[in-house]
RNA sequence: GCCUUGGUAGCUCAGUUGGAUAGAGCGUCCCCCUCCUAAGGGGAAGGUCACAGGUUCGAUUCCUGUCCAGGGCACCA
């Protein structure tokens, strides 16, 4: 309807131009926006206010040579002129109520547009370290990520999801040095545990999958290993030192073989684990990709290379650099240590060459706000590769903080006390979790109640999205225990004439514009909101009039109307990852 | 210091490429089930859109500056 507007007045504008009235150099664009008041009619255009300066005429005097010069169409009631010259525009009835059968014959497709035009996206989201299980803020990446991956499927866009694994890195050995120290407290040797090591209590659940698989096999006395190793930060030494020191000694007193096993053992628990986390969160990928594949089969090196050949790359201090701040990167980043081992930059570089060259049309990133200096020199990367840095896009997701009513849950990952993604699940559940952490736009702070979200109350605007669901199952049970049956017949939509039924109406058919407004901005919470306001007027339209009425013609109506509110939600609810239960 | 995201009702937040009387939820106060689930509905009160300039017929929206808050500025990931 929007579209077919446009066309409307894009030709009215032409006429105008034809007539002399509109100087033919004016570009104004038509923009037909959604009135916010049911007396402004359905929709409004302003191009009368904005012809007002080159034309040298009054808005309004403006406005009805406008309207003259409307073609005409079925579709439009009447059209207005109102205030300073806007032209208000009254859809004809019968269009208004086609969106019932519409949406009653395309179901879960209702919404779907082709504006993405099938291009390829990678959406890459999460990627958290495996040397830990999610926690809350992982929580939020995941449950924009899916939820955008989702939204921009139903616009016609070809979204391929992918978890980046970072297998590899100082990280992941500082992982198996602390699981084998662990397992040597198993073994019965005593130490201090580094204060620069996982703490968590998951160490030790790994470490005792170690000791069960393969005895004391992997022991070493603690006095040897602690030998001429420099001192913790608490002994007055340097915790990082420390920390490295241990993995060299774990690495020679093992060997590479065994240093594997234990290693490998608490990558693969781990990976594991947040697997079903996020698959128990609803949250589905295409694909895992493993950063150490990236070196495996050396595409790092070949990364590096490229960006040398393009003249990029110099060396200072034994290291090799990437002139980023050729691309407007504040300064210039390592690609190579002095040591020769790659930076996680590299590795970085490589991926997202590699995430080009599978032939994405578009490679969107979802990182942590902590991140968004990271951002230049990725794209001065794909610059300096050749690729468009229009290409790639990095959208960002503030901290969630949780509270517990008034009480902030204070959280630390350093010291292992954070609240997991898992422990949320299971306090509050899925459905509110997911939808928490999506009703907020994703660049704003969020501030997550877990007794709200927990509480079945109105307060909650999940359960009140789901009931208004639910409430519509319930209807057809009753009617069903009445011993009758709904027809859908569209020759009597006509009768939905009340104003709670009107607004319902108008409602429904915003729901694709908003699709893909939403898509476009990549903005989920849209949904959310969306769903909120449906839900609320059906609640309002529930409570106004009975549905289950003598009227057979009426009651029909009532319930196709009823039954496309219901699709709807349930596909909203669908993009975001919550379930749309029939009974609560 | 530089970069970045915010500042809208008591609280948490929306606000459609600049438009008509700035909205919602919660909280507060009042009201509605002999009626399809009251996990619901109706109503009231509540605002200097941080502040100051600028552009515009028109600014919460765009530009500049100031103040306040979160985050970031590694041969870590």
């Amino acid at each position: 309807m929007k579209q077919h507007l446009h066309t409307l007045f894009t030709q009215a504008l032409e006429q105008l131009k034809t007539d002399g009235i509109v100087p033919v150099e004016a570009q104004p664009s038509v923009h037909i926006e959604r009135a916010r008041d049911a007396k402004f009619g359905d929709f409004a255009c302003n191009l009368a206010m904005q012809l007002a300066k080159p034309a040298k005429q009054k808005p309004r005097d403006l406005a009805a040579l406008l309207i003259e010069r409307l073609p005409a169409s079925d579709s439009i009631e009447k059209v207005d002129i109102a205030g300073p010259g806007f032209i208000n525009i009254f859809v004809a009835a019968s269009t208004q109520y086609a969106v019932i059968p519409q949406v009653l014959a395309q179901k879960d497709a209702f919404g779907h547009s082709h504006t993405g035009q099938g291009q390829k996206v990678l959406l890459e989201f999460v990627s958290a370290n495996p040397t830990g299980p999610l926690h809350v803020g992982h929580g939020r990446g995941a449950a924009y990520g899916a939820a955008l991956g989702q939204l921009m499927r139903a616009a016609g866009f070809d979204v391929f999801c992918e978890y980046y694994v970072n297998d590899a890195g100082r990280q992941m050995s500082i992982l198996g040095m602390s699981v084998w120290l662990r397992y040597l407290e198993l073994c019965g040797e005593e130490l201090t545990f580094p204060s620069g090591a996982y703490q968590g209590d998951y160490i030790w659940d790994i470490a005792a999958d170690v000791h069960r698989a393969n005895g004391d096999a992997f022991r070493h006395a603690a006095n040897l290993v602690f030998a001429d190793v420099v001192a913790d930060e608490a002994d007055g030494g340097d915790k990082d030192k420390h920390v490295d020191a241990l993995i060299v000694k774990a690495q020679t007193l093992l060997g590479e073989a065994d240093f594997n096993t234990v290693f490998e053992t608490g990558l693969n628990t781990i990976l594991d684990d947040i697997r079903r986390d996020l698959s128990g969160f609803a949250v589905e990928y295409e694909h895992w990709f493993s950063e150490r594949s990236l070196t495996g089969t050396g595409l790092v090196d070949k990364a590096v290379k490229t960006l040398q050949n393009n003249g990029y790359v110099y060396e200072d201090k034994g290291a090799l650099w990437f002139r980023s701040s050729d691309f407007g990167d504040e300064k210039d980043r390592v690609l190579v240590r002095d040591d020769g081992r790659p930076t996680y930059f590299a590795s970085d570089v490589a991926y997202h060459l590699n995430k080009v060259e599978r032939g994405f049309d578009h490679l969107i990133n979802i990182w942590g706000a902590d991140h968004h200096g990271y951002i230049p020199r990725v794209q001065a990367a794909m610059e300096a590769m050749g690729t468009n840095k229009e290409q790639l896009t990095v959208l960002l997701v503030q901290f969630a903080t949780l509270y517990r009513g008034k009480e902030k849950l204070q959280m630390s990952t350093r010291s292992g006390k954070f609240v997991t993604l898992r422990e949320l699940r299971e306090e509050v559940g899925t459905d509110a979790a997911r939808f928490f952490y999506v009703m907020r736009k994703s660049e704003q702070h969020l501030d997550f109640d877990l007794e709200l979200a927990k509480s079945q109350s109105n307060d909650n605007p999940v359960y009140y999205i789901q009931y208004a669901h639910a409430r519509v199952a319930r209807v057809l049970e009753r009617l069903e225990e009445q011993g009758k049956t709904w027809v859908h017949d569209e020759t009597h939509l006509g009768l939905l004439d009340t104003e709670h039924e009107q607004a319902l109406l108008t409602r429904l058919s915003r729901y694709p514009e908003m699709i893909e407004a939403a898509a476009k901005a990549y903005e989920p919470h849209q949904i959310a909101y969306y769903l909120r306001e449906l839900a609320n007027e059906f609640h309002s339209y529930y409570n106004a009039h009975k549905i289950i009425i003598d009227d057979d013609s009426l009651r029909n109506a009532r319930l196709s109307l009823s039954m496309a509110v219901q699709q709807v939600l349930r596909n909203g609810l669908a993009l975001l990852g919550v379930s749309a239960p029939e009974k609560m």
